[in-house]
DNA sequence: TTTGGATAATTAACAGTGTTAAGTAAATTT
DNA sequence: AAATTTACTTAACACTGTTAATTATCCAAA
């Protein structure tokens, strides 16, 4: 059935026209300026034509909140060579902070807009699997540490969310504007790699009780 | 010229009538809900009225994330009395967790919403006298703390940083949905306060080189 | 007391939003 | 060639924030 299968290849292109125009105006004019009409206009079809390819705009962000996931994994490709864990934590910190502050708009719909976490539980799927990885790669990494004593053995759960929690925490407080408030711009950046660096130190132990 | 004095006691007491609708939506439908004409249905007033009392919704917003902050005021007067400054530096932990898990949507207006903060903008005044207050209250503590010995002796701004990422963004994590995907629902406050808890521990040096 | 001016509130409208029901055009199958 | 399925569009609903123009109300001076 040679038919179906060119039918079917044109649907899913159209699917990717219409996530294309999507990462257009979510690159160009921010998240929020991302409407059904607009990404019509740009692939030149009627706005219901997009509810034919997509069930709705959540589905359409979680996308693209997909590619965030992918963009961040590329990032954190540096980390492969690393052998030390301690300082692989450390530069993998390093990593999701300069994310966060060089892709606010990817960012944001990773790990701050409600609208992809929706689609989620409206798609039957209900595991966030992009997040999973992402806190695993992180587990891993502190798994290592204790094993290794940079760390003190204990819950790697709890940590891993300490973790996780401080640097999110930082990028989000950056990217909603609070940070603008409490420091001046161009020092924003530099406090948020020194409370990373202060929080690896403090974890640290390698070096108590030579 | 008393007229003019109870003129404007009336426009104190519409203002004062506009912000109660709207926390009220506020609270019964949640912060999306809000808009400009349910208020003005609220109070009997047409929608443009609203407009006579106020800029725009990010006015109306940034006035309710006010009364968030003295919210989290009230709750934070049980650290009054405790003298050690790291065991008040726990429960201060304790209670913006509790708080932000109590009052998501007020958290979000306080420190997640860009609305509030667009308002700020537009004010002349371009400070965020707010959460520099509640930093302030934070960075007292972490000084008290060095100088008792419980903590290294460091840049207090940048610790202060670190806390504050770490608990803003385990709340963040929680009432954005990015939780509930990776931990059951009932396991999400226990394991916040678990990381705090380890955070706290972490940092305390008082029990090192006895 | 009547008139003029300031103040307060309203109506109507603009320009947008996501989404759905109903109708049309094109392609495929019978 | 007719019937049926598929693809797409038009029109509409029910909203949103916000502004310009208009009407109603109140108060002070003539």
């Amino acid at each position: 059935m040679g038919i179906l299968e060119r039918k079917e290849k044109q649907k899913l292109e159209i699917r990717k026209m219409i996530l294309d125009a999507s990462m257009k105006l979510f690159m160009e004019e921010g998240f929020e300026k991302v409407s059904i009409r607009k990404i019509a206009d740009l692939i030149e079809y009627s706005p219901t034509t997009v509810y034919l390819y997509f069930k709705d705009k959540n589905e359409i962000l979680f996308n693209l909140h997909d590619i965030g996931f992918q963009k961040l994994q590329e990032v954190n490709r540096n980390l492969d060579d690393i052998k030390n864990p301690l300082l692989r934590l450390h530069k993998m910190g390093e990593n999701y902070l300069h994310f966060g502050m060089n892709n606010p708009e990817y960012y944001d719909l990773m790990f701050i807009q409600k609208a992809p976490m929706e689609a989620l539980l409206d798609m039957d799927a209900c595991e966030w699997k992009n997040g999973d990885a992402a806190i695993c790669r992180l587990k891993d990494t502190l798994a290592e540490c204790m094993e290794q004593g940079y760390i003190l053995k204990g819950d790697v759960n709890v940590v891993a969310m300490s973790i996780w929690g401080m640097v999110h925490g930082l990028v989000s407080i950056a990217i909603r504007g609070r940070f603008e408030k409490l420091v001046s711009t161009e020092h924003i950046l530099p406090i948020m790699l020194q409370s990373l660096n202060w929080m690896i130190n403090t974890l640290d132990v390698s070096g108590r009780n030579k």
